[in-house]
DNA sequence: GTGGCTGCAAAGAATTTGCAAAGGG
DNA sequence: CCCTTTGCAAATTCTTTGCAGCCAC
């Protein structure tokens, strides 16, 4: 829990940044977010908490959040809006998709990864992290 | 080559278009365009080419294209416009990138395919494709 | 010929930037 | 107090739509 403001603060204040109420509200809105959100979806959270925060300050503040580790891009191709996820708390996991109802299922396969880093060891390349989507029909839609 | 026209066509036909002077222009600078390209990057191609299309019509055009499997969507993570690669003689692949230069390589592992289809079947689904992109820093830049 | 295609200009959606006022340390 | 942050409005960027004329079949 704290761990993530900590993480947040270290980044801010290390770019010369302030931790503000806005942060703040922004952060503990993070938390208690769940799934897939772009930054609409957040500012109306933070709305229905009691905290005014503008688009323009959330898109501001998105950069600060990712580098702190709060959160991370998806790379859920649905064309439009950039969506992100909590990523503290929230281990690293792939996405099934169905292709049909949209629906989305996290996985992890221990295995996959491992050969991942396989090839980034062929290729010379220190992995960093990776985005595994796999689009189908899930078994509902079938 | 002509296969790509002929799927095109059908594609084309069978939601009741025409095949036009553009639609082959298109088509056949498309064969020639190689790494990912977004709809401008097509458009200025087609213009060196000696074809004035406008970014309009491609718009309009590139869904077509990609039901015709004539080129893909990629996944890569750059904020910004849609990014598209060549599907048609470019088997599938998925794509190791440089997070200090960008640089891209491509590479396709089947072993990894294998654990996806078994990840799949596992939660029921029926793959239909898939991305993958392993993101870390290349040799050079290490 | 008729109905789809094209280009232009304008509308839209998502994101970014300029600026003056508010606020953190 | 100084300098960052904020919110508003306006600008940008990418994509979509409306409409009149053009063109494929």
């Amino acid at each position: 829990m704290d761990k993530g403001f900590e993480s947040f603060q270290e980044v801010v204040y290390r770019s010369g940044g302030r931790i503000t109420r806005v942060r703040r509200a922004i952060l503990e809105t993070i938390y208690n977010m769940s799934g897939h959100f772009q930054a609409e979806d957040l500012v109306e959270a933070l709305h229905e908490r009691g905290h005014t925060v503008s688009l323009t300050t959330l898109y501001r503040n998105l950069p600060l959040l990712v580098k702190a580790g709060i959160i991370r891009q998806t790379c859920i191709s649905e064309g439009g809006a950039v969506r992100y996820e909590r990523a503290l708390g929230h281990e690293h996991h792939d996405h099934l998709i169905c292709s049909r109802c949209g629906r989305k299922i996290e996985f992890s396969y221990p295995a996959i990864d491992v050969l991942q880093e396989e090839v980034a060891r062929n290729h010379g390349f220190v992995l960093e992290r990776h985005h595994l989507e796999l689009i189908g029909i899930c078994p509902d839609c079938q």
